[in-house]
Order: C-alpha cells, then structure tokens, then sequence
DNA sequence: AGTCTTAACTGGTCTGACCAGTTAGCAGGA
DNA sequence: TCCTGCTAACTGGTCAGACCAGTTAAGACT
C-alpha cells in the first residue's frame, strides 16, 4: 500500500490511492477492504476523512457498504456508474483497449437523437453557437473547447434534461479525449464542415437533416479516430 | 427545514431531507448553503455524518464544495449526473412532466446500438435468455423484471461498457416505472412478440434484424404509453 | 449434538478540538 | 483621500478517541 507523504490532501490522497488499486488488481472485484481502522492507518488518514472517501466512492459503485459487515469491491465495470470514466482517465495507468471507440460509439448512438431534437426545439440558439464556428482556430484545443459546448448546448435545447446528465458524466475529460481527436487535421476539417452542415439545418428548422449529418460526421469519426490509431502505431515501429 | 426524529439512520435522514429541499426548491439553484455546523444542528445530526452525506451529494452534482467558501447549491438538471434520477424517483413528490417519456426517448436511442453490438458478439447468450420469455406470467411484475434483465445482458453483451455504466445510473427504478408500463395489456404483449422476434435474430445471428426490431418495439413503447391508457398516478409504492 | 449466549469483529455516529483556505474590514501609511 | 496590508472571523478539512449498532462465529449450556 503506498502511504508516501504528500503535499496533496488527505482524502484526496486517500481517493486516489484506492482507487489505483482497485483499478491495478490489487482490490480484485468480490475481495473485501481491511477494516476501517486499520485501512486508516494504512492510507495515513484518520478515519473520519477515510469514510468521507469510502462514501464517494460507493456511489460511484466501486465498493458496497454494510453495517456490520467487510465491505467489498465491487467490479465496476458491472456495477460502477458513470463517474468511473472519469476516475479511469484520471487515475488509470492507461486507457483501456478500444476505450475512445467506446465514447465515440457511445456519442454515435445518443447525439443524432438530442441533435433532432434541439434543432426542433431551439433552432435559433443551436444556430447562434455555430455561428461562431467559422472563427476557430486551425487548433485541437479550440475544437475540443467548442465540441465539448455545442454537445452540452444540444443536449440542454433538446428539452430532455437526461441526455444532459448522461452527458455530464464525461465532463471534465471529453475535452481532453477530444483534443487528441482533433490533433488531426482531417478531423478538423471533418468537424467544421459538419458545424456549416449543422448550421444550415438549424437555420431551415429542418430536424431531419440535422440529425442525418451528425449521424453521418459521428460515423466518420469512428472511422478517422481509428486510421489514424492505425497510422501512429505503424509510425512508432 | 423538517427535522423530525425519524426511525431511519441520520446520515440516511440528512441525505433526504436535503434532497427533498433541493428538489422543492427550497435551497434554490445558485444559493449557499448554511455553514456545516449550523446545517448539522438543523438536521439534528452531528458535522461528520453530515459532511459525509454533503461528500455524496457533491459526488452526484447536487451541490459544490469548496475550502474556505460557502458550499453553493447546483441546478442539478444542467450539473447533476445520472444519479439525481434516482434521487428524483425515490424522493420526489411527483414525477417532472414528461418524465417517462423522457426515459423512454433516450432508450431508444440507446438500446437498438448496444442489442445490435449484443447479438454480433454473442448471440447465444441473448438467445438463452429470451427463451425464458415464453415462460412469463402475463403480470407487470414478471414483465419489468426480464426486461431489466435483459437489457443488463444485452449492455454487458455488447462489449461496450459504457452502455453498461449508463444502465446502471437507471438501476433501482427502471423496474418500478417499467411496471407502470406493463400495467398495460398491449404493452406486455408487443414485448412478448419483441422478445420472440428478438430471439430469431439471434439465433440466425442477424445483428441488423436484431437492431431493428429493437427500434421498432422500443418507439411503439412510447407511443403506447402517450396513448394514455397507462396514466398510473404516482401514489402507489 | 443442538441451541443459545456472548464476545469480537464490522461499519455508524458522536464529541470537540484544531488546521487551512477565503474574505471583509479595519489600521496604518503614502 | 486613497491604497496597502494585516487581522479576525468566517468557510470547509482533518484529527483524535470514544461509544453505538449490526453481524457472526466461537464457546457455554442444555
């Protein structure tokens, strides 16, 4: 167990340290956790600030806990909920096989229907948020920026709030999954003509064919993602 | 601020009635919260049982918490995560307008991606399960549960596990409002007929078939239930 | 041998003190 | 007068150790 000092704060600490564990194996999924007391001492914290970590971390579903009983880790990849992405882009040693597919497959099946519906719902201010597509710069960190808003905007105009607590559950690191997305030029291209594309149907209201060219640029995202996975591990040899 | 003694664990009891304000209102989006050694004598609980209760609450977007500052108050339908849904049935006085609707849309933009991803990689263990379906009661306990179970399977079939994380954020009470569902005749008996098509997709391993016929049942769901013959007020439970 | 008590686990809560960021307000200087 | 800068009083964060409350298996009793 690594219990090093650091300048971090306690519970922070402690978060990080079980959840590196549990995601390296060392807590297998049905083990039980050491006592709380002891797992205290463990992790250099008292015992207080460790249960305010053990709660966080049952409601994500990595653990569950019993009055009177060992609590046990659970396989989150069974029973986590949502946060667990994010936990596993922040803590994880490395990404999972095919876990940027994974979103992207994910993304293809919800932003065509939440797209449909905010042109329908609110075409003006889906339009008005294009509108100032046309200034980005040739950069990923602007696409990833500006990706990340218009997917929060549609999901907020769609007028169903599900999609946007769905979506919610990939802040903090779409961005930064997108800007490795977006480090290609082609993808660049690929979304700023989707963005005219998106534009032009929000402007004639047409619900249809908004939600036809983000199924279509969605799909040929998959696609570019993974030739140019392709090309960089044919470039590393 | 209701402060009843009640039978049920504090933490437990902080947790709703903190909930419950939120939800009415009472703590309106973008206000402060009262410092945590006045809310904790509020809610007759001591600091520690509360902030572990506020760790949770942050975790699930109910609220922000910064050192130093006053914890403010989130709009939990632009910040929360999937959890708030189920905080939302549990301990709401009464379903948000469209609710079911709501949920129905969003599984069917899910649902057809992940059965279609199901039967391709393995449409045996879809195929077992479904032949279960022939066996069930023609009772809306019977029907909610398979078909919770089934689209478990078919999430964790997929391969994608980010189908699976999703679900889960539904967990607990898409069996309760699946049964409002089933209340209705028809709809037992267009799942009945899903179920069997279903299951001939998979046994002749046609993925595209299955996809379909998954999209078809699930937008003939949300057309039953506007129907309005379902209209179950929410007093039961 | 079976049943019941009990002790020793486990997590749950309380107590009150102190540490650590944040900020408004007041004191002092330019 | 105005600005600077210290300070005090908030806020949340952590610590310490005690005690309460379910669970369970070992042991005592029948």
């Amino acid at each position: 167990m690594d219990n090093h000092v650091l300048s971090q704060r306690p519970a922070l600490h402690a978060e990080q340290v079980l959840i590196k564990a549990m995601l390296a194996g060392s807590f297998p999924p049905g083990s039980v956790l050491p006592g709380e007391r002891s797992l205290a001492a463990q992790l250099g914290v008292t015992r207080p600030t460790l249960r305010e970590v053990l709660q966080r971390l049952e409601r994500d579903g990595w653990i569950t806990i019993r009055h009177g009983k060992a609590t046990v880790v659970n396989d989150f990849w069974r029973d986590g909920g949502l946060n667990v992405l994010s936990a596993l882009v922040r803590y994880g040693e490395q990404l999972p096989d095919g876990f940027i597919p994974n979103l992207l497959e994910v993304r293809l099946a919800l932003a065509p229907a939440y797209t449909r519906a905010a042109v329908t719902r609110s075409a003006a201010v889906v339009a008005e948020l294009l509108n100032r597509s046309d200034d980005l710069d040739d950069v990923p960190e602007a696409f990833a920026a500006f990706d990340w808003q218009l997917h929060r905007t549609l999901t907020i105009c769609s007028g169903n709030p599900i999609y946007t607590l769905i979506l919610n559950g990939f802040a903090g690191f779409y961005e930064q999954m997108a800007r490795l997305y977006f480090a290609q030029p082609e993808a660049r291209a690929s979304s700023r003509s989707f963005y005219a594309a998106l534009r032009g149907a929000a402007l004639s209201g047409d619900a249809g064919e908004a939600e036809r060219v983000a199924r279509q640029v969605l799909a040929e995202s998959i696609a570019l993602w993974q030739s140019g996975a392709a090309r960089y591990h044919w470039e590393e040899r």
